[in-house]
DNA sequence: ATCGTTCTCGGGAACGATTGCGTAAAAAAA
DNA sequence: TTTTTTTACGCAATCGTTCCCGAGAACGAT
């Protein structure tokens, strides 16, 4: 009697839902009524309802039953479960999220998709959060702090449970993070983070980083190096000038200021770059290295030396952080500073998730450093 | 009476929230009760009973007043609106799903994120999505049909309201996706799409795209070109194929079935694309140009072509799909068809959520078709 | 004065699921 | 046999919101 729809092939206990479930590929989704004939009507959804009603016994008992409670006898269970399964009843996660205040769903804020690194960080995050039956509204801030706030105003208005983030170039007052963060919003940032707000982030060593591609062109032989960078607001750019200047002074080279240029948004407005790579390149001293500590920046360094018809590495040598997969296959084959983005977005998904589902409130606030690697390449050569 | 919690700024009218809202930084987020001190406390939203109780008047009262009934006084409105931006409610889209039964969130299924045409696609998606108040839910398949299915299994779990999709590699059968289009989810296809599902669907003029690029290296003066394809069961290998063996045929060149080669998994796994390559160099007469049919298939042919230490163009030629912008930094730099992924997002979720958003039933569907772009670089050269 | 309108508003049932509490019937203990 | 305990289930509230009814009050028409 509780066939009187399509029959359907695998409904799972709610508990272990997706988990591992092998299904036939035809017919998987006939929870929904067929009802899509001539009229457009929106399919619905079978309900504890329709399992209660075709076996003649409560929601209570129905609902029990599939999550396998102590007070509901084998056989019924059995019964539940069986007519569960032959109308392929699928819990209802709005329903759920209702009732226990919580969406299931965790924001990610980055300033653009469309970037390798970026991209990569979400792929690490997307693989685990699905996983755990989460889903992940991506939301970009274009290195906006206006859209920023409206991106976590929409994230807070979609009542995310949790919230991965990584700043925009702009951001220096983080009181709208703050806010979220004071209302008890479990919060992880990544890459561009700060200490004003005391939770878990997950960073590469910066430092490391652009030491070890300065140290790498110093022991090329390079004199003048120069370094483009983000904006001064932005932790990455002073950690990562940090090891710029610090590998400079361990190998008994002056910090020249005006080797430095910043890029306020981080080359998404491209003449930043241009502007940058001209005024290096008009010094009386012009550099003969330039480090890039931004996937953009690097990229962009690079068309920009290319269109003035400045050769990489016989002219000047470029270093830069890049995570896209084709640097050597690049014209030159670039040395870069690669970060483990994949890593990045797993560590802080499950940072996130720990916070989450922590019972008692978290104290203890981790900061997770993973080691970029320099990847070399064919930018720079032996100057002697 | 109804300031009893903090005082918030903005609180807007629920039809119209969101819709160039100017907020201060600072306490945007205030409908939410200040709990973060030692405990743990989930904080807790602002409700309609709360602007009910401060303002002893029914909850019916309150979200007609919000929604600026006709049945409600003007003063009364102004009382509740009023008491509402006081404690800056905000509307519980949870609640309102279950009620209006619509997520206002729509799943996107693409093999991958980090490769740029699919990143600039979603990029596309997003913007547009969100605008209109919907989420984005991204899931990934990796090109694998068995991960397609979960994941349709897992959006369709989640009730989107809606789907964008570009099938996996491995997808022939297409029963699961059909399932779902017969129960009346709405649905949009782009990039490989499929006429067995009546659907409005998003391409690029394939046909063109590789028939533009032949005759490029046609006119230059090559005269053995392969093709290196994903697999035969998608829409865009037989389109991308059709204008290869057009342009063959038009410049007078017989079609030689040995110089195209299919890679099953689309360069996912590496070894596939290697091994393509190895058996065109290795035919007694080897092609003296490639042209590769997908953005992971360019990279990996010239990747492979480099590992081999064949130069492109001086050994051979190489023009191919590809949406990274930096082709033009490449060694050498790329000539490539160029597909217009950003508005190919717009276009495919404009069309769904027409779908979804339209009152009566849709029958007539739209094909769009875009047109891709030849971007010359230096990876062929004239032979004569 | 009585009736029909119009204007405002409240009560309460949904939406789908969970869960504390109450309680019949069955089983166990007295 | 009576009492107590256990078993197995139903009722109803709850989450936040909308919306169908119903209903009181004011007002004009008869």
């Amino acid at each position: 009697m509780c066939g009187f729809r399509m029959p359907g092939i695998v409904a799972d206990n709610p508990g272990v839902i997706r988990k591992n479930i092998q299904l036939p590929a035809s017919s998987i989704f006939s929870s929904y009524l067929y009802l899509h004939n001539d009229a457009y009507m929106k399919f619905e959804a079978v309900t504890i309802k329709d399992i209660a009603k075709a076996l003649g016994v409560s929601t209570s008992t129905v609902s029990r039953a599939l999550r396998d409670s102590y007070e509901i006898s084998p056989e019924t269970k059995e019964l539940v479960l069986e007519c569960a399964r032959k109308l392929n009843y699928m819990p209802n996660p709005i329903a759920l999220s209702l009732k226990e205040r919580r969406s299931r769903s965790i924001g990610v804020v980055v300033c653009e998709i469309a970037n390798s690194f970026f991209s990569q960080v979400i792929n690490g995050i997307e693989s685990i959060a699905y996983d755990r039956g989460y889903n992940v509204i991506i939301a970009q801030s274009n290195e906006s702090v206006e859209r920023e706030i409206m991106d976590l105003h929409y994230l807070s208005s979609r009542s995310v449970d949790g919230l991965i983030i990584s700043l925009s170039t702009e951001t220096n007052d983080i009181s709208h993070l703050q806010d979220l963060h004071n209302k008890g919003l479990p919060i992880v940032m990544f890459d561009r983070v700060t200490d004003e707000i005391k939770t878990h982030s997950v960073v590469v060593d910066n430092f490391k980083g652009t030491y070890e591609a300065t140290e790498y062109l110093l022991q090329k032989g390079y004199k003048r190096i120069a370094a483009i960078a983000n904006s001064e607001f932005l932790s990455i750019t002073s950690e990562r000038l940090g090891g710029y200047k610090d590998a400079l002074q361990a190998y008994g080279q002056k910090f020249n200021k005006s080797y430095v240029k910043h890029c306020f948004y981080g080359g998404m407005v491209f003449s930043e770059i241009e502007d940058a790579v001209n005024k290096l390149m008009t010094l009386k001293q012009p550099p003969d290295a330039i480090i890039a500590t931004s996937d953009k920046l690097t990229t962009g360094c690079l068309k920009t030396l290319m269109r003035r018809g400045i050769k990489v590495p016989d002219d000047i040598a470029l270093v830069g952080f890049l995570n896209s997969d084709i640097a050597e296959l690049m014209n030159p084959a670039l040395t870069v500073v690669h970060q483990p983005a994949l890593e990045m977005g797993k560590a802080a998904i499950e940072l996130l998730l720990q916070l989450i589902e922590s019972k008692r409130p978290v104290t203890q606030f981790e900061k997770r450093v993973l080691t970029p690697t320099l990847v070399i390449g064919k930018s720079a050569m032996d100057v002697n």
